[in-house]
DNA sequence: CCCTATAGGTCAGATCATGTCCTATTCCTA
DNA sequence: TAGGAATAGGACATGATCTGACCTATAGGG
């Protein structure tokens, strides 16, 4: 285990190098008798009593352990201290949000993208390589139905927005046609498990929403802009509008043979809960942007039994799949062996 | 937005204190320029760019645009700054991470859960609340048999590890007895989708392997011991050594028609990749140590034609769903609406 | 009861940090 | 092509700060 901040410079007369080292030990999970802590950081341990100090003073909760085998721990405080990653724990954290950057819950979903934007600016060149290693080598969810967003869109867009920087990228537009946009980016916003932008086009000299899995080369031109006025309130607002008008979305309707409680644990929380039918059965209506192939999925993984009501879509798709399934299950002719 | 360390405090005449806040403004991915920082930081303009130097002697690579609109700009170095994370990246990060404790890919897992203890060890409490409700919000992608691993449980572990702090749990082995075990616990080990962890059980004065998901009630009892050494190399080599020693592992057998490509991209690095029949189809042979119901799900993700060979569990677990998707997918007889 | 931890006070001396000057350099824009 | 605005950095005097070496008080474990 190697702290990179911790161990890399032992000789440093330097304060608040110091502090910041400090820290990073002390957020190792474990208990530091003062003295080692004064080794590991060559000063003397009245000074290490005195950091400590500070960084009470500063707002991070220390404890300490008094009498025998006793020593000093970070505990939780009322904010956030600076977390002192290991290379490890980095590429840990930035292949999590990535694959997660598909498939969010809602209301982190956005955090999370500025969260991996935050890494990913000060990500050590090296760990970069592991990190797209590894999530290759990860697999998504999704059923295949292409849309997947890259990863590298999504913070080169996150970064672009909070930094209030112009965003260029080409457009693949629903009927094919490809474009370039300039645009001055306003917000990242997901809907169950796809992204938009919510930006105003510079060009077309109006707001629109891009999917984000139809962008490709997003690049931030680096000059600034002040931000304008959205005409709809929020961005939320703005892009459930905009997807209304474009009927990107279509209404489905399931029965499920579980009580209400089986079935909402096991789907997602934004279609929303199902309402019951009787004990044994509920029905859930609601609005979907995704594929049907990836609802059919979704609907499976619930594990009842459940009737399909609309669209004829789903429909179809549920009965491909199950005589799939039913093909794949019959006693097989034996290969070569 | 609002970064803590950053506003809340403004009048500090405490340069250590002033480092760490610039340290947070620089990692908003945007540009700086001197004469804001020197305002928010509440200093001179050239203090600001003496703490700028100081921040890159310590190894954080500053970078400046020269010229009009210029300004500084935290960019990847050769070792992980400290992350400044606002509360909502912090509860985004924790959720990210538990929910990825369940499937976690080769290599990053115990990485990630040794991220997670760390970050939860300094979570303040108010986010604690909202990490676990929008937690619960999750669904995770488990088929259902129960064998889900409370993060919790992961975490208390991970720290015990890491501090060398001995562990006390209570264990439910696989015949259903129940006891309550106090450990030296040496590492934690995850195959596939299943967490592990190698300790020395002080009462039985043996090593063992307990399964993650049968454990409840950890908890670190404070003493610590010095690690011992384990008979066997690694803790993953002892870990699979147990496992084949207690028969909790089955082969399976499919082939799919598809070509290899198609399948690996789609299936779990870990299950190892098919051997190629001709042009269209491939084979797997492999262990899982799933349930078969689990196994089946990523089966029909993989979205094409399959056929199972071994084993008839598995078989006659495919057959079922097919037939269940096959029902739901018949015309629906119209419920009143 | 003793040992070993943290906790904190005081003091002198060395060190460090700050703001105000100054000039050099680079880049964008007009 | 000239001008403006930004970073970069040297010099210096003043004042604050930091450190180590003393010291005592207090709490827990064996």
């Amino acid at each position: 285990m190697s702290y990179s901040y911790g161990t890399l410079r032992p000789m440093t007369t330097d304060t608040p190098a110091r502090l910041l080292q400090l820290l990073s030990l002390l957020q190792t999970p474990r208990e530091w008798p003062g003295g080692e802590l004064a080794d590991r950081l060559g000063v003397s341990r009245r000074t290490v009593r005195r950091d400590i100090d500070r960084l009470r003073e500063l707002g991070y909760p220390v404890q300490a352990t008094k009498g025998a085998d006793g020593g000093y721990r970070l505990v939780a405080g009322k904010a956030m201290p600076p977390l002192v990653l290991d290379d490890e724990e980095a590429v840990a954290i930035a292949v999590g949000l990535r694959a997660g950057a598909g498939h969010a819950v809602e209301g982190v979903d956005e955090a999370s993208v500025r969260a991996l934007a935050k890494l990913e600016q000060v990500l050590p060149s090296r760990l970069r390589h592991r990190v797209s290693t590894l999530q290759a080598a990860t697999t998504p969810l999704t059923s295949g139905d292409g849309a997947t967003v890259a990863p590298e869109t999504l913070t080169v867009m996150a970064s672009a927005v909070a930094g209030q920087e112009r965003l260029r990228f080409a457009y693949r537009s629903g009927d094919g046609t490809e474009s370039r946009r300039l645009t001055e980016p306003y917000r990242l916003v997901s809907t169950g498990r796809r992204w938009y932008l919510v930006a105003y086009d510079l060009d077309r000299a109006d707001w629109r929403t891009f999917r984000v899995d139809r962008v490709s080369d997003p690049l931030a031109t680096g000059a600034r802009f002040s931000p304008r006025e959205l005409p709809t309130g929020s961005a939320a607002e703005y892009l459930r509008q905009s997807m209304y008008r474009r009927q990107e979305t279509y209404e489905f309707d399931v029965t499920f043979a579980a009580p209400v409680e089986f079935v909402v644990a096991r789907l997602p929380a934004w279609l929303g809960p199902p309402e019951p039918v009787d004990e044994h059965s509920c029905r859930l209506r609601a609005t979907a942007g995704d594929s049907v192939e990836w609802l059919a999925l979704r609907l499976a993984l619930v594990d009842c039994e459940f009737t399909v009501h609309e669209p004829p879509e789903l429909l179809g798709y549920v009965r491909e799949l199950g005589e799939r399934l039913t093909r794949a299950g019959k006693a097989p002719d034996r290969l070569t062996d």
